[in-house]
Formats: C-alpha cells, structure tokens, sequence
DNA sequence: AGGATGCTAAACATCA
DNA sequence: GTGATGTTTAGCATCC
C-alpha cells in the first residue's frame, strides 16, 4: 500500500492504520458511497491529514479497527444508553443514533420511509411537468439538546418529555415532504414513543389543538386523494426559529460561539391549488446570525430554557454532527447530489474542535466534515 | 404574585 | 349518521 501522510515508519500498515483520521470501516464507507454516485474517491483529506490510497482500506479483510468504538460508543457518557452488542453491525445503521437519542424523534426507520413515501408522492411528484422529480433528501435537524430529558430511561410505558408542538415538529420533520396529515402525524407519535398507543385518546386532540394553535404549523392545501384533512408543514419563516430554540442555548461564554443548524427542505403549497407543492430550500447560512444566546422568545420560550438546563448534560453538538453525516451516509451524497443546488445542507460551528471524548475526541465532527465535503455539502464556520 | 406556556377536556363546525 | 378533522374556549399545572 501506498505511504499516507503523517506515517512515522515501523510497519507501514500500522503506520498507516495509527496515521488515519477515521476509523478504518467509516473510511471504507466513505468510499462506497462515493463510488455508489458513480465517483471515485481518491482523495480524502480529514483535519490536515490526507488519505490517497484506499487500496489497504478497502481490504475487507482487514476490520483490525471493528473494535473501534462507533460514534455514540465513542462519545457517548451514558451508559445506560449503549446499543446492545447485536446492533446492526453497518455503521450506516441508525440504531446507534437512536439508542443515542440523536435521532429520537426524527427516526427514519424503513418505516417511516415507506410511510412516508405515499405523501412524498402526493405532495412532491406530483407536479405536472415533474419528469422525475429528485428525491427530497431530508436530514431532519435534531434539536442539539432534545427536550426535557426525563429523570429516569423513558420507556413505552411512560411519557415522552417532549411537548406536543415538540413531538409535531419532529414528525414533519421527519416526513420527505416535510408535510404530513394530522392522521400521519399520529401514527408517527405512536410509532416512535409506544406510550401514546394505549394512552387515553385526549392526546390526539391535544395534537390537533397544537397545530391550530401554534402558530409554526401551518396547512397546506390538502393533496389529492389524501381524503379528509390537510397537510401540515413547518411554517418556513417560523422554522428558522424553531431551529434556533432547538438548536441555541445559553451557554458559558467558552462555548457560546457554538451553533449547528441544519437547515432542509420544505413542502410549500404551490402556485395553483391543487397543483401539489414545489419544493424549497429553508434556511440560509446566514439566517441563524444574530441572537446568539437567545432563542425566540416569541417561540417556545419555555421549551428553549429546558434545551438550556437540558444542554449540559445532553449530546454534544459533536454528536449531532456525526448524525447528520450519518443520515448522509445512509441516504448517500448519490441523492444529495440531487439537491436543488439552494437546497444546502449548512453545519455551522465554531472552531471549538475538539472535545474531550474518552477515545475519540473530535472524530465525530471530522466524520461529519469529510461526509458532508464528500457530499458537496459546505461546512463552514459559525459566523462570529 | 403574575405572566407565559403547555396540557387536557370539551363543545362545536365542517367535510368525506 | 358517523367518524375524522379543525377551531375555539376554559381550566389547571408548572415554571420563571
């Protein structure tokens, strides 16, 4: 195998093994994806050190790093929260976020997609002169701090501490059109929080209350063949908001300048009625400059405060990163390609690069970085 | 104490 | 008529 950058002699494999930036099976995932979008990875370049032969990598033969700790394993201080051993062993799998808590809330089961699938096709593809519409490629932005963390491991039995305009924004987020009918939107908070299954029916109305009232839900014309019922969708202006609640915190001035936001894609009615819906790109780069420290206090202020307490004790935004790069792993850069080039998937941070990790201080941000180069997504720093 | 927020329940209207 | 959906109001609890 060729030498890599940053080698220091010995044997040359070890070497090269010591010298890599990533783990050895994220690095051979990295190249099947690009391979998978009909590119070859020839160069990978991760915190300065530079990869250019994947030749040793792509030995599948060789998982001498299968012990090394996946993402959640790597950063993850809770214990209670390890997947079990018999996860699923590809390191796309989302079981890990899940078990992390990084995507609870924002699953993206098979499931869900399949579930989904029908709305996408009523509300996305159904435009008229759609030829063959690009999949909507959704990385749902996970708050950096979930709601509420409850006092003991939630189980099926208990109730989600999430607030129910919470629980809605997950679902649409989550959904490909970004758009759901109050109907989906139950059977999304059943499917990801059991509780709701045998709780008294109150709860639905309770949903429904929250998307009259809460003014970051707003419907849109119902699709064809959808019945009874409208779709619901994030408010786009009160998204970016809502992200900042979620994504924000007050925090000590050391970490302050910290901000991720991952910004998507939104299902808007469109021009005619009934003509289905376009989809357009949210959330500009810049958009999350301003209130720095301050979630709107026009908006969940209540809940922003518990994202507050929440933050210490919650996953880093580090993690959150090595989400999004995940989800980008799993659907591939092969359908991020296929973005409308507006749609950008924007990660914004500070250069408060590495966190002390047990084991693996910063490598799930530079996971995250190479991912979404790879990606064509940009990565860029917070504005300060 | 008071305001803001969230939850729950209920009543009612609309629509398929 | 029935059930699902959507709106509105009210009361209560919690938090700051």
């Amino acid at each position: 195998m060729a030498p890599m950058r940053g080698e220091r002699g010995g044997s040359p494999a070890r070497a090269a093994r010591a010298s890599l930036p990533l783990p050895r099976r994220l690095i051979r995932q990295i190249a099947r994806h690009v391979a998978s979008s009909g590119r070859s990875l020839r160069r990978l370049e991760v915190s300065g050190k530079v990869i250019d032969n994947f030749d040793d990598i792509d030995d599948p033969s060789d998982e001498s790093d299968m012990e090394t700790p996946q993402p959640a394993r790597v950063a993850c201080g809770n214990a209670g929260n390890l997947p079990p051993a018999d996860h699923d062993d590809d390191l796309t799998s989302l079981s890990w976020l899940q078990d992390r808590n990084l995507l609870r809330g924002i699953n993206l089961s098979k499931n869900d997609l399949e579930d989904t699938k029908t709305i996408t096709s009523q509300v996305v593809l159904k435009q008229p002169e759609a030829k063959t519409p690009p999949p909507v490629i959704r990385i749902p932005s996970p708050p950096r701090t979930p709601c509420k963390a409850p006092p003991s491991p939630p189980t099926a039995h208990t109730k989600p501490p999430y607030s129910f305009s919470c629980l809605i924004f997950m679902a649409i987020e989550a959904a490909p059109a970004r758009a759901l009918p109050v109907k989906e939107i139950y059977a999304w908070i059943i499917r990801h929080f059991p509780y709701f299954k045998h709780a008294p029916q109150g709860w639905k109305n309770s949903v429904r209350h929250n998307l009259s009232l809460n003014k970051c839900f707003h419907k849109v014309a119902a699709a064809p063949g959808l019945g009874k019922g409208s779709l619901w969708t994030v408010d786009p202006q009160h998204r970016s908001t809502l992200l900042q609640a979620f994504g924000r915190q007050p925090v000590p001035p050391a970490e302050a300048e910290c901000e991720q936001t991952v910004a998507g894609t939104v299902v808007v009615p469109g021009p005619e009625a009934g003509a289905g819906a376009v989809v357009v790109p949210v959330q500009e780069a810049g958009q999350t400059a301003g209130a720095k420290n301050a979630p709107d206090p026009q908006l969940f202020p209540h809940l922003a405060r518990r994202l507050a307490a929440d933050a210490r004790s919650e996953p880093s935004a580090d993690e959150y990163l090595a989400a999004a790069s995940v989800l980008a792993m799993k659907y591939g850069p092969a359908v991020l390609d296929q973005l409308p080039p507006a749609a950008h998937l924007v990660i914004s941070r500070c250069a408060r690069d590495e966190h002390s990790y047990s084991g693996g201080g910063g490598e799930e941000r530079r996971t995250a970085e190479a991912l979404l180069n790879l990606a064509g997504v940009r990565s860029e720093p917070a504005p300060s």
